[in-house]
DNA sequence: ATTATTATGTTATAATATAACGCTATACTC
DNA sequence: GAGTATAGCGTTATATTATAACATAATAAT
C-alpha cells in the first residue's frame, strides 16, 4: 500500500486496486460487477468512490470512453492528463511526455481563459496494430 | 446556407442550424426538445444527425460535457480540436492558437502511437468570472 | 464530548446513447 | 431505366452512464 492510498476508505481502496490491476481503462459498471463480491451493491458506491480517487489523483477519467485508468507513476499533477488512445484495440497510456507537458503549462492566457487545468487525449494507432 | 451543408439531409440541416444559433454547446436531449417542432420526435434522429455533423466536422462534442458545439470558422480540420472551457460559467470556445495547434500536429510518434486525431479540452477561469 | 466532516448502504430515477426493424429516398452503374 | 447499393427516416424499446435523496455510521478536529 502506497503512502497516498493509507488515507483512503474501505470503498475508495477496493475501487482503486482493482482499477490498478486492469491495465485498459475499465468502465463504472464493469468495476461495479467486479468488485460486488467485495461487498459494493450499488452505483453510488462505486462513483462516489471514483469521485474520491479522481480527486486526488489516483485515478483520471477517460472523458472520451467514460472509462477510468488508474494514473501511473509518471503523471506529475491530476491537473492536467494526456493520454493516447489506440482506436482500433482500445489500448491507452497517459503519456508525461515533458515537452508537451511544459508547452501545456506554459499556456498561461489561453483565449482569455486563466488555466486551471486540461485533458488531452490522442487518438492513433498503436504499434501493435500498425502491422 | 453554406456549401458545405448543401449536401445534408433534412433532419442534418435541423440540427445543425439549431447548434449554430448557441452560442453555448448544447445537450442532445435539449437539442431533441428545441427540435421537436421541425419533426424530430426521437433521440435517434438527433444522434444520427450528430453523428454525421460530428463525421464531416461542422459540430464536436465537448466530451467532458457530453454536449455540442459548431464548428466556428478558424477550424482547419475536424481530427483535431481544442476548447476552452470556463468552469464557472460554462463558457466554451474554439480555440485555434497557431502554435498550440502547429506544436500537437507535429506530434507525430507519440508514445509509439500514429496519430490520427486529439482533442484537448483546457479548463479554467474566463476573464468575465475572474472578476 | 460535541460538532463537523466524510463515508456508507439503499432505493429510485435522471441523463445519455444505441439496437433493431421495416420502410423510403437518393445515387450509382450497366 | 431496372437493378442495386448506400444513406436516411420514423419508431419502439432498451442499454449505458450517472446522480438525487435519505437515513445511518464512522472518523477527525477542537
Amino acid at each position: 500500500m502506497t503512502l497516498r492510498n493509507k488515507e483512503l476508505s474501505k470503498n475508495q481502496k477496493i475501487v482503486l486496486d482493482y482499477i490498478q490491476k486492469c491495465k485498459k481503462p475499465v468502465k463504472a459498471y464493469s468495476i461495479l460487477s467486479n468488485v460486488n463480491k467485495k461487498g459494493l451493491k450499488a452505483p453510488p458506491q462505486v462513483y462516489r468512490a471514483l469521485d474520491k480517487l479522481i480527486e486526488i489523483g489516483e485515478v483520471h477519467k477517460i472523458e472520451s470512453q467514460n472509462s477510468y485508468i488508474a494514473c501511473n507513476s509518471t503523471c506529475t499533477s491530476p491537473q492536467g492528463t494526456i493520454f493516447s488512445i489506440c482506436k482500433s484495440c482500445d489500448k491507452t497510456d497517459e503519456i508525461s511526455d515533458a515537452k508537451l507537458f511544459k508547452f501545456l503549462s506554459e499556456v498561461k492566457d489561453m483565449n482569455g481563459l486563466s488555466l486551471s487545468g486540461y485533458n488531452l487525449e490522442l487518438f492513433g494507432t498503436c504499434s501493435n496494430c500498425k502491422d
